[in-house]
DNA sequence: TAGTATCCGACTAAAACGATAGGGTATGTT
DNA sequence: AACATACCCTATCGTTTTAGTCGGATACTA
């Protein structure tokens, strides 16, 4: 259970945008550099964002990416799918097309379970939460809690 | 967000051996048999397995895998950890490892968040709910909602 | 028309993934 | 003792994914 680097990339261009209140585009140069990305490769997961509706950009002389839609109506799970496709899948499916036959059967509501809670998560902060420097009080309650910080 | 084959295939092969009430060893053939895994792939995972102290195994001819604790004492999450290493990480960094800053600094936390939830299915359900066909309430609780069925 | 900055497709090195192969070693049965 | 069973270990292998890079085309501004 892996974030790659292209979704946290792209979560963290995205909330520099939303940070980024004078509505002029920015430049994939100004974003690579105040994230430390490398430039070219935040340029192509930039070209995801577009193409999924999550930026929109402008090209030419003071030209770069601003959001397509308002901050608070973007979430981290928007822009991890975006990049990522599924959030959560199992040897290449998704939880519900699995078929498990014999004692196992259960596990599929493992997965299903899971899933879900990587949703109330990550379609819970949108991209004004973090801009702001907060999160949702359900989520805080969740890092609120010491033993979330402990590497077992 | 994915969970591997060899997950998979690990739980599924640590159910069926939490199935077998028999305390009788289970032979490698007999396992990916039953849950319809390649033979040779899962002899490599039930090594992973015993390494880790979650099964026993008995060599020569009436051998096989045993648990090596009793089947409510070995949840989905200490299998995973065995197979493919830690739950949850951030481009090959654990999040407490994650160094943010600028307007991205609270995503540290929404990491967090994600695992705190991740492991709170994973590390609740244990091989003998699997075995026995439920799960523990909280999880049922997560796949009752229909919304947890849907593939957005 | 010069400069800026996005856009596009191809490319690459390295790692991970999902296995498979060949032989060695311990254990039980006859 | 011979034999069959079944785990044990190392190595290999083809494909896909990951994390980037490169060269140039296109669009927009001043």
């Amino acid at each position: 259970m892996r974030i790659s680097a292209k979704a946290d990339y792209a979560v963290r261009a995205s909330v520099e945008l939303a940070a980024a209140t004078d509505s002029s585009p920015v430049s994939a140069e100004a974003l690579a550099s105040a994230q430390d990305v490398p430039h070219r490769f935040l340029e192509a997961i930039l070209r995801d964002l577009r193409r999924e509706g999550i930026v929109a950009s402008r090209r030419g002389a003071g030209g770069g990416y601003v959001l397509a839609r308002a901050a608070d109506a973007v979430t981290v799970a928007d822009v991890v799918r975006a990049v990522d496709g599924p959030l959560v899948y199992v040897r290449d499916q998704r939880p519900s097309d699995l078929d498990y036959s014999g004692s196992a059967a259960s596990l599929l509501h493992v997965w299903v379970a899971l899933r879900a809670n990587v949703r109330a998560v990550l379609e819970q902060v949108t991209l004004a939460d973090l801009a702001g420097g907060s999160v949702p009080d359900e989520v805080r309650a969740l890092v609120s809690d010491d033993e979330a910080w402990e590497n077992p």
